[in-house]
DNA sequence: CCAAAAGTGTTAATCTTACACCCATGA
DNA sequence: TCATGGGTGTAAGATTAACACTTTTGG
């Protein structure tokens, strides 16, 4: 009767960071069996007195060192694996962090890292195709949600945002297009600092209006 | 250790139709404690054997009659409930069925059957929020994918479709613009026969076309 | 002074919106 | 013949896409 409540759930978090120009997501060594040594998303059981939220944090503090990010819940993976303790679900989330900005320690003990995404990222488990459902739902909440809060520095370029977009994206955009539409959405605010060192013309900075950020929605049909 | 292993999953699904010009969603009472009697979306416990698309099917066998309807993952709800047995965290779905054509045999025992969904629907547990999730994500998807195929008959005018669009996005539309619109995205095909016994001028009978509705998918930014 | 990166406007084409009347049919 | 619901086109306005040169600065 009770043979239903002997369920494990696993919480994974793919978290991502721009970082050199590039989308790259967290992954760990896994610390026990099985495959034990293998590269994987930071993941972690679920305690019966634990919310989802509680977990999250728990993961996002032990392999970044803070738990304060912001994540979102992607999907439950409920294929049938023959994990030696029984039957496990994963529940998956996406994060989005900034190094800096969100002063990320790596964990040293699993040597979590951030690596590019190709395909030799080759994850166990299906632990790539939870990466691959993150992009894409990533890519689609564009569409209709700003995206850069998470992801970049306080304070920076039109041109970072655009290479940003482009890489999350996976297209080119014409730059003074670019541009305008971004602007049009409002969610921007001009700061009078400009760059610091680099070569060729300095550039505008700008941040995120938090509130503007937060509300934009673009409408549909 | 082993004390992870200690979760209930449910599985509940938000099954709508569209029946009478209005969105419905069915709701059964539930069999037993906590909250016997009272009325929830159908859900059912995970077995550890079970993969999250079996408990599906049983879900929809058991309260519609029918397993093979068009289901989608929505969300996992975690929030610690007290559940008599232990600690449960529930995985919910949403389908769409179209009452004739999906043969829909409401279950008896439990009293299952399509309610129209306002302030009155009043579910227990978090259902309600279940079913704004849902709502929310249908409207969101329609943006990019077309509707209709899995809650209209098989053939339908273009005002029923206008209709279902209307009800599901909340909204009027201009018939002329819709009209246009919707062939434009080339997914239907108009077929030779004419609109059943009713008053007035003989409506155009549509099909969609199903590869073209499959592949259908409108870019944003 | 020149290489590097930032910044800027206009036009044509496309898409969206608003809008009102005629058509076919059954009662 | 008339009430009912089905069907149709156009023009103005808004949005998007394509396009290349000038500016600023550090080396």
């Amino acid at each position: 009767m009770k043979e239903y409540l002997n369920i494990g759930v696993s919480v994974s978090i793919c978290i991502f960071c721009y970082d050199e120009d590039q989308k790259k997501v967290l992954v760990v060594d896994k610390e026990n069996d099985p495959f034990k040594g293998g590269k994987v998303l930071p993941h972690q059981m679920l305690q019966p007195k634990q919310s989802l939220e509680e977990v999250c944090s728990e993961v996002l503090e032990k392999n970044i060192g803070n738990k304060d990010v912001y994540v979102e819940q992607l999907n439950a993976f409920g294929k049938v694996y023959r994990h030696p303790s029984g039957r496990i679900i994963d529940i998956s989330f996406y994060g989005l962090v900034n190094l800096e900005k969100d002063k990320i320690k790596l964990n040293k003990e699993n040597n979590a890292r951030f690596e590019k995404i190709d395909k030799s990222l080759d994850l166990v488990f299906d632990h790539d195709d939870i990466i691959d459902f993150a992009s894409k739902r990533i890519k689609r909440r564009m569409k209709y949600r700003p995206l850069g809060k998470n992801l970049l520095p306080s304070q920076f370029t039109m041109n970072e945002l655009e290479g940003l977009y482009s890489c999350f994206l996976g297209k080119q955009f014409d730059k003074r297009n670019f541009r305008r539409r971004i602007l049009e959405m409002d969610f921007l605010k001009e700061i009078t600092k400009v760059q610091r060192n680099t070569r060729g013309r300095k550039a505008i900075l700008y941040e995120f209006d938090p509130k503007k950020y937060k509300n934009y929605s673009k409408a549909g049909f």
